[in-house]
DNA sequence: TATTAGTATGTAAGCGCTTACATCGCAAGG
DNA sequence: CCTTGCGATGTAAGCGCTTACATACTAATA
């Protein structure tokens, strides 16, 4: 930076200015100190600026898995507005361990992250301490409660998969099955397993906890859970999946048993995944707005970090997506 | 930290070697610091330590996008490994813009990365100045060269799709389509496309253009280029994809159009999505180590940074994988 | 006992920026 | 003509660490 200084005759103080607040610098030495950059090629220190300035312009991102299209989705379009805005995305994967993301978490405080974004609220008591105690801006994606310890930019799981119930209940069924994802530690999870259960309550059907299995994230775990569920003496005519990885693994494995749906068997998803529209028949399903939480959660930061401006929970919709896979009981 | 080593009644240098190297202090020291760090939950200032020691602890990406499992596996695996060994990612993504590419670039060198991941060899001639220029170590993942300018850690796209080409004609096929990726740009497509056209050329098969196109990355944009190709008067009896999602969306509307696959068209992908072995039949195609590539780079940077080993370019292998979507020409 | 080598610790000089404050020059107003 | 005020610029003090160097101490050796 002196170098520039030097060659541009003014102080380090002017090429300081001339960088970041162009309007507070005259016109002539704005342009001889950015000509004199690009022809030195000087590149900024980001650790000297966040040192004396207190700020990185960088955003630190736990989330469970890039594995996932949803998260992976999400992940982008919160990239995408942060990169709009100068910031710098700090990327780190806590598969699923609520001790490994504390790590994750500690390592991008120390990074001095402007904000950190977090999927979910179920987190390691350390990790809300960690949180607490360094003040950094945290907003939870995915997330949703009543009065949230932070904003919160997610849906209502709950009644997303309770409106999945409605509709396989107006068709007929009464026998319906859960593969549900892993709910420790997964407060999504939990809620979708939580609605189902509700809404069958609510319609007066029995919660057969034989009906239900939790099972981690890839088709073949979606397989067996259906293989469980379905090798029952009284098997269930429809089943609600946790998401749609799970939905496609019990799509396939009906196939591959030669149990037809929707005729025999009606399948509902979560997520609604690109490639689910594609099947024969197309997966019902229930559309997770992963793009809009990505970037309104980037832009809630952004303008956070900006004027100060607080961040405000938003809840959006996650709509039901009627397609091919549900059907009246036969 | 001076906190620490009033608390600790010892200098801040020994606070800073307790943590950075506690074997170059005395048991009772160390612990003395590290309970005070513990107890007053102090967390080191990364730009302070970046400043002093010229190290940030940071490695750079700068992918064409995460919707794509392949490269989002990929980035899994690297961040994983650099996490264990104690680096965090950045993570930025080009949208296949090579300018969009040299702002991420620039951006992730400013902030000082210790390392920078590229995908690929195809680059604005800025990007490959700003990277000599910095000195910063790089890598470029799936890249394949004889003398690349920076180490490459991929696999021979060209000849994975020759052998692809090979399988066809063994089965008898002698007109052969392929729906291939947009190959300006991308050196990965380029070279699948080129992989297959030369192998065409060695069985002493017409390359014809009409036979082939090139298309973004969606299923809707298989489907559409399959159409082209098949709306033909005289179509291929067979086609080769650029990637898997294009190789499904050729399944889907072949499905749609009443094509059974493989008894009146062969196709072939290219990634070894998880689902594709799903399918059924299931997609013949080529596996790529996203995983193990990931990996082998971060290890390969991590060990450099370590202690100066250089980088060495590796080759990959990316077998084929048949499965069902492959038959003998009718 | 004197010397030496080695180890543990402290001192303090930066690392490369930002920014509060001081200074300067100039136009407008009295 | 002298003030006053304001915008543009310069000066220099940190930001919170790391680390070269100096120092103090210990133990081994002659």
């Amino acid at each position: 930076m002196e170098d520039i200084a030097r060659a541009a005759g003014v102080s380090t103080a002017t090429v300081s200015r001339a960088l970041n607040k162009p309007d507070s610098v005259s016109g002539e030495l704005r342009r001889k100190v950015t000509s004199k950059v690009r022809e030195l090629g000087y590149v900024p220190s980001g650790a000297a600026r966040a040192l004396a300035s207190n700020r990185t312009f960088t955003v630190g991102a736990v989330v469970p898995t890039l594995n996932n299209a949803i998260f992976a989705a999400s992940i982008e379009a919160f990239e995408e507005t942060l990169s709009k805005n100068g910031y710098t995305l700090l990327v780190t994967v806590s598969n699923y361990d609520p001790t490994h993301e504390v790590e994750q978490i500690r390592r991008l405080l120390e990074r001095e992250v402007d904000a950190l974004m977090l999927v979910g609220l179920d987190h390691h008591d350390d990790a809300w301490r960690l949180v607490e105690r360094s003040g950094c801006p945290t907003v939870a994606i995915w997330g949703h409660a009543k009065n949230p310890a932070i904003p919160c930019l997610g849906f209502d799981n709950a009644s997303a998969a309770a409106h999945a119930i409605d509709h396989l209940v107006e068709l007929g069924h009464r026998r319906i099955g859960m593969v549900a994802g892993i709910s420790d530690g997964n407060d999504r999870a939990r809620a979708r397993r939580r609605g189902v259960e509700r809404a069958l309550k609510r319609h007066g059907l029995p919660v057969d906890a034989g009906l239900f299995t939790e099972r981690p994230y890839s088709h073949n775990d979606g397989r067996a859970g259906f293989a469980e569920v379905m090798d029952r003496n009284d098997p269930p005519t429809a089943i609600m999946c946790g998401n749609d990885v799970l939905a496609m693994g019990v799509l396939f494995e009906a196939r591959d048993r030669g149990i037809a749906v929707p005729a025999e068997l009606s399948v509902i998803g979560f997520d609604n995944l690109p490639i689910t529209e594609q099947l024969s028949p197309a997966l019902t399903t229930i559309q997770v707005p992963s793009v809009a939480i990505g970037t309104a959660s980037a832009n809630a930061i952004v303008a956070h970090l900006a004027d100060g401006s607080p961040i405000h929970s938003q809840t959006f919709d996650a709509p039901f997506v009627l397609r091919g896979t549900t059907r009246a009981v036969p």
